[in-house]
DNA sequence: TATACAATCTAAACAGCGTTCAGGAGAATA
DNA sequence: TATTCTCCTGAACGCTGTTTAGATTGTATA
């Protein structure tokens, strides 16, 4: 039976050690996953390998998650707030079109360093995620919700100021537009940026080459002519032989 | 004049039979597989339940795909023979540009028609293929490589004659990055289309929005201005006040 | 016709997976 | 001291892909 209601502020000597002993344990626990996870990928991770690296029962660890799909996606979150603060680090840029410049490159390198994640966060909805009888509604990563919002309100800044060609009217779509742009070009150092078919005939070709490619096209195509005194005589670009 | 060879070949009438029963068999398999496979994902297709649907058991499977993954994949790249069949009929029309947007078209729409497919020849390699100890080289789809080649192509003849940007020079260069835009729409809609926070705060936005801002986007960055005489008024507003 | 043969399918099992559950050890509380 | 509570384990459940031994069967050869 409920004795009474202290329950709510009795911070105990003991009860906060206990607390920072489960954070403790907790935080082991995302480490080792982490790590296999980072290096063997989603499906290499088990919980009976995770347990034997921690040394305790695989059961053991259903007390501090309640199913490997939560503990990854535990692990996953905790990272991306490293992505979320690159990218809004970037706001105190004044130049809207300097913003998404570097706001791009941030979100393309945090995702080529962190292939595992940015597929967990992406793709896994559709892809390994388990669907059972009701397609749940896809809650978003608030991270993800948060980057994409602050993408936005610069793209909707640079509109207002006049930056972008009159016939990209909607922040939304151009923002949407340029995301996908730049996950694509992710996406594909992600899954094939290995493989030597895919640079076609080449063999030069890298990661930067295509982000630096889509950010000229995205300039030129998304903007307006730039005022004659600004834009430098860069002509010369140079092109791999 | 040897009437016959001794074993090499002699298509004995029930062994063409048994090779044709095989064939079906092999076909149903295939045809029970991909229903499932399209409806539920890769994780929800199970040995056992298609044997269940075949009425065979589930290690007589195994006489016709020597494993899961095996017809899995054979299912994907059978059906891709129709985008390529798409695409490469795309190469009939004379003009580059305008192939290239009907080559894009006809990728995108298979792509999100055929979203399961779709994700298995593209994320698969590093997202749910198990890994071994070797890490062995990705061989690509001949379909992917083959459609892959007829973009190249078709840039490629875009650029000598003279319609790109003269800041774009290569046309591997230029083709990847056409490649992950368009890749990057579809990733977009296939894994988050029915989301409608990815909408941010217009939620009218459909693929096709996206997608023609992409081929807008992109036919502005990368074409060169085009001849006077072809373009219409629509550059009124160029100097900027 | 009888025999050897190859193909085909099945039942059972194996090792692994995520997950659940009854219970034990030990500390915190009464 | 007695009771409660937290943490952890061993064992099990039901599932997975895959392998193996054996039964069945229809064909090709002696």
């Amino acid at each position: 039976m409920k004795q009474d209601a202290p329950v709510s502020q009795t911070p105990t000597v003991s009860e906060l050690r206990r607390e920072r002993e489960r954070a403790e344990i907790t935080g082991r626990i995302m480490d080792v996953a982490r790590r296999m996870f980072v290096r063997d990928g989603y499906e290499a991770v088990t919980l009976r390998k995770i347990a034997r690296a921690i040394e305790y029962s695989p059961a053991a660890i259903y007390q501090y998650f309640k199913s490997k799909e939560d503990l990854v996606k535990a692990i996953s979150e905790k990272d991306q707030q490293e992505l979320l603060a690159d990218i809004l680090a970037c706001m105190q840029l004044t130049n809207p079109q300097e913003r998404l410049v570097e706001m791009a490159r941030a979100y393309a390198q945090w995702g080529v360093a962190h292939p595992n994640h940015y597929l967990l966060q992406l793709v896994p909805p559709f892809a390994w995620e388990k669907r059972k009888s009701t397609p749940q509604q896809q809650v978003p990563a608030p991270i993800l919700q948060e980057a994409l919002g602050a993408l936005y309100e610069t793209v909707k800044e640079g509109i207002n100021l006049g930056r972008f060609n009159e016939k990209y009217k909607d922040p939304s779509l151009v923002a949407a537009t340029l995301w996908a742009g730049i996950h694509g070009v992710i996406m594909l150092e992600i899954t094939m940026g290995k493989d030597e078919w895919a640079r076609i005939d080449n063999p030069e070709i890298s990661f930067e080459d295509r982000f630096l490619t889509l950010k000229e096209v995205f300039s030129d195509g998304f903007l307006k002519e730039p005022s004659p005194a600004v834009k430098p005589k860069n002509r010369g670009r140079k092109a791999k032989k």
